[in-house]
DNA sequence: CGGAATGTTGAACCGTTTCAAACGGAGTGG
DNA sequence: CCACTCCGTTTGAAACGGTTCAACATTCCG
């Protein structure tokens, strides 16, 4: 099995092997991969829409954005990533980028050059179908964003994101009371669910006063996980956590 | 080469091919799958959120959607797809659909077990690849739909689709004027871009008064691509179609 | 300590929704 | 062939949710 402790692609090899059943000598070769630990500054740019994709990783530390932006300059993000997640494999076989890759914090990442990876997946089945399977998990979290965006008010929208982003960084499950970091400010915030930075304060002013989520400088606090999946109409299904034990992940 | 002639799959095939390079027997094998033809009323279920994944297909005539509700029922669709077009395909490694298609319109469709493509992909890393390669293509609309309908207006978001519509129905290139079908009713678009049913009616009529697209039973026109474009702020790059000429669709 | 970035609040505004009513066309049955 | 119905379209008026603009408070950081 894969040892966490050799290597800083170990995590990235993990999420291969979750998704197909990879041979010793895959496993091996993805350990293998030529990498790079590379920093960025708050608010750096990893890579630009329109660029031929160059590279993919792992984040280490720091939360990193895939965004978009509409022609009058406003941003809507189309993914958020923490670490241990990949990020830029989207684009192994698209000639050009579609989108940018931002750091929203200090970062550190891992990354591994999309020629070498296509190499592998040329020759390992398994790889690619991996590779497949992750794209294909990510696709779905797509069309739980679009309707969040579309069809939720802002509450619910902003609930909503935060519960993903509990299940995502595996906090629920045990107590009621749900606890992880989330050091972006109320801006980001509003570009991840498509809101103004104004409405996402006065959001999260109600969302804290009727006892649902608390967010700050110091993390989120969400006093009753059931509470807010109810309120949020949450179901972490689109998430497609392998061994995820309750499909609407409610205590 | 793949003959177009020869199978209900050859479109199907011919999509893969131009995602990856094949073999002869992996072409073969593509052809050789085994497949139905069905056929769906309009608006009757192919697949429904919580299913296990079965099969996928090509749609032979008729128009289909992807969609997800939320907990008051309302629906935004996540995809839209017309003749040649695949469907179904993003499930294959997924154990339970995040999502229902739907047909819009009377539809046939072939359709082909995910266990047979599973098993091709098993042995085929180009295979395997061109399955990655297609669904990359499809989350980056999927993030295109995503700005779309977070981040512009009524007029521009379904002036956008119609954008896209008529790049992927491969009609604009030639004159300045554009036409195509597109036998949907004014509820489904609202369905696809996140409105209600009444405001893209108001849409539309702006839209047809200002010159810039006509949509009626008898299909969209629109009298000049290049000022539609720019309205819609629409560049057709995140659709990746292979060999398309000008990254930005103006003529 | 000072300046910049982020958070907070109020008031006016505006795009979209909601509700309600009426219209038109296609299909059906008498 | 007309009357009836159903479904989608059209229009108006009022209500609502979120934006915008602007001012001020707070925290962060060099």
């Amino acid at each position: 099995m894969i040892d966490a402790k050799v290597s800083p692609l170990a995590g990235m090899a993990t999420k291969f092997a979750l998704q197909a059943s990879l041979t010793l000598s895959d496993q091996a070769a993805l350990l293998a991969l030529p990498h790079a630990t590379r920093f960025f500054e708050a608010g750096s740019y990893m890579m630009r829409e329109g660029d031929t994709p160059a590279y993919f990783g792992t984040i280490v530390s720091g939360i990193v954005c895939g965004h978009k932006t509409s022609g009058d300059g406003q941003r809507q993000m189309t993914s958020l990533h923490n670490p241990e997640d990949l990020f830029g494999i989207h684009t192994l076989y698209l000639e050009s980028l579609d989108h940018n890759v931002q750091s929203l914090t200090r970062s550190e990442v891992v990354t591994i050059p999309l020629t070498a990876l296509r190499d592998l997946a040329k020759n390992s089945a398994a790889i690619a179908c991996a590779i497949a399977s992750i794209v294909m998990v990510d696709i779905s979290a797509s069309r739980a964003w679009l309707l969040n965006i579309s069809r939720r008010d802002a509450r619910a929208r902003v609930a909503h994101l935060l519960c993903e982003l509990a299940v995502r960084l595996d906090r629920p499950g045990q107590a009621a009371e749900v606890t992880y970091d989330l050091p972006i400010t109320q801006e980001q915030m509003a570009d991840a669910v498509g809101l103004t930075s104004v409405h996402i304060n006065r959001t999260l002013k109600y969302l804290s006063l009727s006892g649902l989520v608390h967010h700050s400088k110091s993390g989120v606090v969400i006093p009753n996980w059931n509470n807010l999946v109810d309120f949020a109409d949450f179901n972490s299904r689109y998430l497609h956590i392998k061994g995820n034990v309750s499909p609407l992940s409610r205590n």
